[in-house]
DNA sequence: AGGACTATTATGTACGCACATAAAAACATT
DNA sequence: AATGTTTTTATGTGCGTACATAATAGTCCT
């Protein structure tokens, strides 16, 4: 059996990839561990759990010291998203990207909000509401409470031209946050912003950002209809 | 200065992320070069390009050959979005999965069905709708194309009892898929399926798979009012 | 000044060794 | 048989070295 050695990690993980899908190893299997297939493949352990790790990191493998490292029985996918800034977003799409501010004001947040923010009930926020544009045509609402709190400079900005969506990620230093994906229908207030049906379907993105444990900020993004979330898996 | 050593990876990026925010390291800046932080951090420069690799996997900094490592200036958010079998998504909070089948058949797909899964236009596939159930009240409608050039063990199988969802993990390995989410409004069938007001919001979560060129499956599944798709950042 | 070539440099990765660590398996003890 | 202890083993990680690769910076020539 002349087998070609693999000098590189990606060409392992290939190899790999190559037997789960050909069910040479099934799914819920046991794979012959790091240091055998070092040998077999031609080199060295570290480049197998290079590959192996890769492999584990991405869902397709599960790995447990001492017991080896099986294929995964439910693949469970994981698609990576990418949330980027949502002028770049649609520049990339080609178009051209516009902004208006709708309201801006110091208010006590409604309890939800304070509550989900963790901040005092009485607490006032920056409350600023803006339409995001793509050609002219509306693209999505933002609607976002700011902790003054935690971004005092917030409160000297005006959000006139530059999208506090920009803004934040520029001044706005955030260890990690939480987001979800959900659809809801427009109302009358949304409907009219995006210029679309009452009670038409929106994709809502909704995130709250944290440095350590305040809050910073949280938004929500409604998107006018057609818009879809693409990614890969 | 008593520079304390960092022993491993995680603990040098630990520290790279303290310095991103802290703005020690603003957004955009190139940052010391992996020689010089492992002097800096006492350990090798192979851990301080573990911890530096690991950053930019999560999109939190450039890197490129002889250019150097900078901080990235928009941090694109990567949200990573685990998608899990629907019997195990249920049973994870908590509730009773049940499932459904609404119908069966082999025929020939509209256009763009065949157009998105790159079959003739008069090749027939096999056709399965389903309802998943969470405590029984519906949680999800299913609506699935299955290729069975590729997958032709599927013609044989009722799918009365195990959802076409669990069986293709099981039997129909793919190479990558496309996946897309977005909302719409529930159409008269779908909103008696779901047992929700027509025009319902719904979360969409549309998927094709692939085995190298070849589509395996393309589904729809239309989550019931209410449903949040979370993850972390 | 402009373009082609060369040197430099930072990251990317391979290797081999060593030791740490978690967990299963074997063994001993009650 | 049930419980506690030790051994074994596969993965996890660190280190130092070497070389590969990409991209910039510098040099030379016209």
């Amino acid at each position: 059996m002349n087998t070609p050695t693999f000098r590189n990690w990606q060409s392992v993980q290939d190899e790999v990839l190559r037997r789960i899908h050909a069910r040479e190893w099934p799914p819920g299997e046991l794979i012959p561990n790091e240091a055998d297939l070092a040998i077999e493949f031609g080199c060295a352990r570290s480049t197998v759990n290079r590959a192996l790790r890769s492999l584990a990191d991405s869902g397709l493998l599960d790995r447990r010291r001492k017991a080896g490292t099986r294929v995964a029985a439910q693949p469970i996918a994981k698609a990576t998203i990418d949330i980027a800034v949502i002028r770049n977003e649609v520049e990339e799409h080609g178009a051209t990207y516009g902004y208006q501010l709708i309201s801006r004001s110091v208010a006590i947040p409604p309890a939800p909000v304070s509550g989900t923010m963790k901040t005092k009930a009485q607490d006032k926020l920056l409350h600023v509401r803006a339409l995001h544009l793509a050609d002219d045509t509306a693209y999505a609402v933002e609607d976002r409470w700011i902790n003054t709190a935690v971004v005092p400079a917030a409160v000297a900005e005006p959000f006139d031209r530059l999208s506090a969506n920009e803004w934040l990620m520029q001044h706005a230093p955030y260890t990690h946050g939480d987001i979800a994906f959900s659809a809801v229908q427009a109302d009358q207030q949304d409907a009219d912003v995006l210029g679309v049906p009452p009670l038409s379907a929106l994709f809502a993105i909704d995130r709250v950002t944290w440095d350590t444990d305040a809050s910073v900020t949280k938004v929500r993004l409604l998107f006018a209809p057609g818009y879809k979330l693409r990614t890969q898996l």
